[in-house]
DNA sequence: ACGGCTACCACC
DNA sequence: TGGTGGTAG
């Protein structure tokens, strides 16, 4: 049975708060003399050509700040409960706990004096039988003799009130405020009353406000789902929707549609506040209509450039003010193309998976769209300067980041435990932080500092469907091996170390320096740096037949982390090339001869030379991972087999392990045995 | 009124 | 899942 939490839907207390006019009382803010003036903010001529007003980049010149959406005002609203930013002017608060509370402790009727603001709430359905309006308001929110459920809604429209009375003060913006029981309602009702005021849905005028509600007013039905109702079942008001069983809803319009159409009618809409302030994607975009279309692969390459270096400087903020990651990159274009007979086709998306640094989200998207171009233009050939007749024309382009989660706060064993092994070792975020230039540099100095060539030993992780096993771990605030280092190279086209992750195996490759695994001398430096690092690379497992041109050779190579701030002898130097990167690297002429001109300049030869130890996923015996220190086995385990989650947490008493079986012998020393030479 | 831009969501 | 389309501000 369901938990019974009767009537709990009705008895939320949502409100919906919404700026008035946010673009202009920004500029009256920043321009006092402009309050109580008529005033408007023009569309201007914005970055390069585009029109806009949208939030931020450009409209920060206007005052606008893209950190507002969840700061100032939403940091004002949210003391009193959940809040969710709907868009940059609006938000939705769940003040069911807060009403509750001031209900149970001073409920409005011990108000000696009701708070002005609260008295000039509207109360829809409160008959009008003359008198003071302001008394009566009063008497509804103080003196409500019935449904408890009409009294929570009176405190949450005197915390509303509060709410905006403060935001005011606070802020100098005024808004308006919807309250209800749900966010349907609370919607709805915000815009019934403006500028600065606030209305409040009793559950008893719900049926007249549906009843007469045009059906194209209701959010979500704006649009041909709004337009079909109205033309296809003569549905003029969302009261209409009264007529239809669910069943005959859900038969016209899919399952889901139907039940949702069937609430909405009765006023019920079950969507939870979500506590969520920060987007859940990024993304930067440019439309070139007519004969502003882009023609040449080059055009292509200067404005997708632009559009990455905006994306990424808003995911470096990202990362540094929220501590979150994007790990999707996509790109979207439209097209036109005269050869092709269906010239109506679409330009396919495609997606792969991030890594930070301008210069790479610069690469990867142009890939994404060399790939897609591909496809869209079917048997036409892409040249080098391509569509020399100009039988295609891009009009649109725009790169998004998605996927973003928060770095955990908490425990982070694997990390510990390295850092605590090797002191240099780079935090999580410093590797972020840290860009393919800063890279470079970083490794120019190190030339030379220390006179000798710096040797890289980079440990690889492409954690594939590690995402969803990740994300609830991350919000959990669990440890977690990284997903900090994933510096995947989802193209392979621009590193020499790219390997193929279509393969369908995975590979965990461990590198070691240090005296312990056969020390060298530091050369001329007297440093002695006991740096290990464990590497694990996982590809993909991806089915082939699935893959044609959808499928981008990707790798992964870990990282930065792990990355040692100083070089030092290798115990296996010369034997240290793999071949795992030798397959790959033949593999990556080929993405690299295609792409060709364009890409030189921006890709950067790595350093071919490392140690690698390549195992196939399922040849390693979670039995070494005992040999390892007990506080990051669990992770290791995980991630070795992130499948077998719950087996392997809830301890490795029971249940079969073919693994084992297969190896008599399983000891952590086997797996640091170099590479053989692939037979086959 | 409309186009440009950003972002979210449902569906398959 | 990734990719497509719909919706809204």
């Amino acid at each position: 049975m369901p938990v019974a939490r009767p009537e709990s839907c009705n008895a939320r207390v949502i409100a919906h708060v919404d700026m008035d006019c946010f673009y202009v009382q920004v500029e009256q803010r920043r321009q006092p003399e402009l309050r109580g003036q008529p005033a408007a903010v023009v569309q201007y001529n914005a970055w390069k050509g585009g029109g806009l007003i949208a939030v931020g980049y450009e409209a920060r010149k206007f005052g606008v700040k893209r950190s507002m959406r969840g700061s100032e005002v939403v940091a004002v609203l949210s003391r009193r409960g959940r809040c969710e930013r709907a868009s940059i002017d609006e938000v939705y608060l769940d003040l069911t706990d807060a009403a509750e509370t001031m209900l149970a402790e001073s409920p409005p009727e011990s108000f000696g004096q009701l708070e002005e603001e609260a008295s000039k709430s509207h109360i829809l359905g409160l008959k009008d039988d003359g008198g003071d309006d302001k008394e009566r308001v009063r008497e509804w929110l103080c003196e409500n003799k019935g449904d408890h459920r009409d009294k929570l809604l009176a405190c949450g429209a005197i915390i509303v009130a509060e709410l905006r009375r403060l935001v005011l003060k606070e802020t100098e913006f005024t808004c308006s405020a919807g309250v209800a029981h749900n966010k349907m309602l609370a919607k709805l009702a915000s815009g019934m009353n403006k500028p600065a005021q606030q209305t409040v849905v009793p559950r008893s005028s719900v049926k007249d406000l549906l009843g007469s509600l045009p059906i194209k007013k209701m959010k979500q039905l704006g649009g041909k789902l709004g337009d079909s109702l109205q033309s296809d079942l003569g549905v003029k008001t969302v009261g209409d929707l009264l007529h239809y069983s669910e069943g005959k809803l859900q038969e016209r319009y899919g399952a889901n549609t139907g039940t949702w159409l069937w609430n909405i009618a009765r006023g019920n809409s079950g969507e939870e506040v979500q506590g969520r302030l920060l987007p859940k994607s990024h993304g930067s975009g440019k439309t070139f209509p007519g004969r502003q279309s882009l023609k040449t692969l080059a055009s292509v390459r200067r404005w997708l450039n632009d559009l990455c270096e905006e994306l990424s400087e808003r995911l470096q903020l990202d990362l540094d003010k929220n501590k979150r990651i994007a790990h999707t990159l996509t790109l979207h274009a439209n097209a036109y193309n005269l050869s092709e007979t269906d010239s109506h086709k679409n330009f396919p998306s495609r997606s792969c998976p991030l890594r930070y640094g301008t210069i790479k989200i610069q690469e990867d998207s142009f890939n994404l769209f060399q790939a897609a171009l591909r496809e869209y233009l079917g048997a036409y050939p892409v040249t080098s300067e391509g569509n020399q007749e100009n039988k295609w024309g891009i009009t649109g382009l725009s790169v998004s980041a998605s996927k973003i989660v928060t770095i955990p706060t908490g425990t982070c064993t694997i990390k510990k435990y390295f850092q605590g092994q090797s002191p240099s070792c780079l935090s999580g975020m410093e590797a972020y932080n840290c860009t393919e230039d800063q890279d470079s540099d970083l490794g120019h100095l190190k030339d030379l500092k220390e006179g000798t060539s710096l040797e890289k030993t980079r440990t690889e992780s492409a954690l594939c469907d590690w995402n969803s096993q990740e994300q609830k771990r991350l919000s959990q605030g669990t440890s977690t091996i990284k997903k900090y280092f994933e510096d995947q190279d989802p193209i392979g086209s621009s590193h020499l170390e790219a390997t193929d992750w279509s393969e369908g195996k995975a590979s965990l490759a461990v590198s070691g320096k240090g005296s312990d695994l056969g020390t060298q001398s530091k050369g001329l430096k007297e440093e002695t740096s006991f740096e290990k690092t464990i590497t694990m690379t996982a590809r993909c497992h991806m089915d082939r037949q699935e893959q044609k041109r959808k499928s981008q050779p990707g790798t992964s190579s870990i990282l930065k982390f792990f990355q040692h701030s100083s070089s030092s002898q290798s115990p296996q130097s010369g034997r240290g090339t793999d071949h795992d990167f030798q397959a790959s690297s033949a593999r990556d002429e080929l993405q690299r001869s295609d792409i060709s001109d364009g890409m030189s300049n921006c890709s950067r030869v790595r350093e071919p030379k490392k140690e690698s130890w390549d195992y196939k996923i399922d040849e390693v015996d979670l039995a070494i991972v005992d040999e390892l220190p007990p506080e990051i086995q669990d992770e290791l385990r995980l991630w070795l087999h992130p499948q077998k989650r719950q087996m392997a947490s809830s301890g490795r008493a029971n249940g079969p392990k073919s693994t084992s079986a297969a190896k008599p012998c399983p000891s952590i020393a086997n797996y640091f045995l170099p590479l053989k030479k692939q037979k086959d």
